[in-house]
DNA sequence: GTTCGTGCAAAAAATTTGCACCGGA
DNA sequence: TCCGGTGCAAATTTTTTGCACGAAC
């Protein structure tokens, strides 16, 4: 979304005294080419692999794991049987949304702002401080319900 | 919460032509007996081989599927390497929140229907029919915030 | 008596780790 | 040069599966 996610993303690694590997910058690539997916570390292997054979799975792993402590990454769990990941860009990490179709699997992204009135009467009431959230919708998409 | 929630389950297994085995009854039990808590597979053969020595991993696995397949459990993700399962009571099941706090990893429950006007306007808006959802807040909880 | 479920052990899948070598800063 | 990062392979961990036997209906 922003001008220039990986030039922000290459000054974070830098601030933090990561280097900025070969390895990684493919594998911020990949995942910036499929913003829209919800991509495992399988997928992300695949496609890392094309353009560098001699990749390991590892390092596609310990990547992953780096950018997720960076926030770079979100974590989605879509039962599976894998972690999935995505981009956390600076403004929609904080209202994240997935529509689960249980007929076809599909997943869409949606965002909304209620949740912040539910986040508040959580603070409220639990004193629990709200930082983030992962929100998932179970139901029938619109072209499952045609059927 | 309801009377006799084992019996209702029991009932369901019934009706659906499952079993009612030594093992199943011993794993729901187990579970009933720990509503409260978040219990990964390796929790539960732990419970459960007390009880009943001779029990295997894979059972439990396969009893836990079932259950899952049959809503009697919900399937959670706290990032923690494992599945880990608890109840989804009738009145509890479509409003389901977690508040994982960050600092001490704790998990409590909360519920509130605000969501209900969120799942509405997802309906509106992106013609969705929400069925069920799995909603985790991640922040600082009560306790943490004092230090 | 059938049929479904179980235990066991093996297999598969997902993830992590140890270590010698390599390549960014 | 130095130290963190990588590839590889092995180890772990989590989950699934095949099959003969046992138990519920």
């Amino acid at each position: 979304m922003s001008k220039n996610q990986l030039e922000e993303i290459k000054e974070q690694l830098k601030q933090k005294g990561y280097k900025l590997t070969t390895q990684r910058r493919i594998i911020l690539d990949s995942i910036l080419d499929n913003q829209d997916k919800h991509l495992s570390i399988e997928d992300i292997y695949k496609i890392v692999k094309e353009k560098m054979p001699e990749i390991g799975l590892a390092t596609v792993y310990r990547t992953i794991m780096l950018l997720s402590d960076l926030k770079v990454l979100n974590k989605i769990d879509l039962d599976d049987g894998c972690s999935r990941f995505e981009l956390s860009n600076s403004e929609e990490s904080h209202n994240h949304h997935h529509l689960i179709c249980i007929k076809c699997g599909k997943v869409e992204e949606a965002e909304d702002d209620l949740l912040e009135a539910l986040e508040e009467q959580i603070e409220n009431k639990k004193g629990f401080k709200v930082i983030n959230h992962m929100v998932k919708f179970y139901g029938i998409c619109k072209e499952c319900k045609k059927e």
